[in-house]
DNA sequence: GCGACAG
DNA sequence: ATCTTGTCGC
């Protein structure tokens, strides 16, 4: 799929900038695409001194069939620092994404998107660069306060800051611990939920970005030789 | 000022 | 993220 060239920041306060330049351009609002046809997941893996790996996979969105996929490796674009890891994984995502054959209709990010301390998380940045809908999906929370959800799959509790909810810790297995959901994208909370319990019919963490872990580790690996 | 802090 | 053994449970 087609992606666009952007130049980077290269300090925290640049890249700060580039967060609140972008962040209203953010749609919290939408449904899943009907039919929903194709979803992507996305994560990178890392090695010795910066060296990194990216991985998209695409999922058929009934049967969770893999129909597409794309790597990229290369150098961390950026240090890691709270609130600003989308500038250093982003560059080797997009480059993954544009080695796409076909255009996912919604992209599933290991990481936050409004559950972010500027609201404005690696599944914003990356859905408002494609325009395209995306959600966050996270195994830890960054940012916010919540109460533990009921045990059930299915069961959730908001994740919320200043009394506004920008999230949910959502349990996608019995008595497993949650992941947090939030919106990356012109997609509203309740269709980023939704999407998480359809990509979660056996483990905690969705599909995708089990698929696109283990694909970026198999990557670096790769590269390593 | 002191912790906390996606991956 | 990554470095890592044993151990509990289906």
């Amino acid at each position: 799929m087609r992606v666009p060239e952007l130049d980077w920041p290269a300090t925290a306060a640049q890249a700060r900038a580039e967060q609140d330049r972008l962040r209203p351009l953010v749609r919290t609002t939408g449904s899943l695409p009907e039919p929903l046809r194709t979803v992507a997941g996305l994560d990178v893996a890392y090695g010795d001194d910066d060296r990194l790996a990216a991985a998209v996979v695409v999922l058929d969105a009934n049967t969770l069939a893999p129909v597409d996929r794309a790597t990229s490796v290369g150098v961390a674009a950026f240090p890691y620092v709270p609130g600003l890891f989308a500038f250093r994984e982003l560059p080797a995502l997009l480059a993954a994404l544009a080695a796409l054959t076909t255009v996912p209709d919604v992209l599933v990010c290991d990481g936050h998107g409004l559950a972010h301390p500027r609201r404005f998380g690696l599944a914003c940045h990356l859905g408002v660069l494609l325009d395209r809908p995306a959600i966050g999906i996270a195994k830890t929370p960054l940012s916010g306060r919540h109460d533990p959800p009921g045990r059930q799959r299915g069961d959730g509790s908001p994740l919320l800051d200043d009394g506004e909810q920008f999230g949910c810790a959502l349990r996608t297995r019995d008595d497993v611990k949650p992941v947090y959901v939030s919106v990356g994208h012109r997609l509203d909370l309740a269709a980023a939920c939704t999407l998480a319990l359809r990509l979660t019919p056996r483990y905690r963490l969705p599909e995708t970005t089990r698929r696109a872990d283990r694909l970026c580790r198999d990557a670096l690996a790769a590269a390593s030789d």
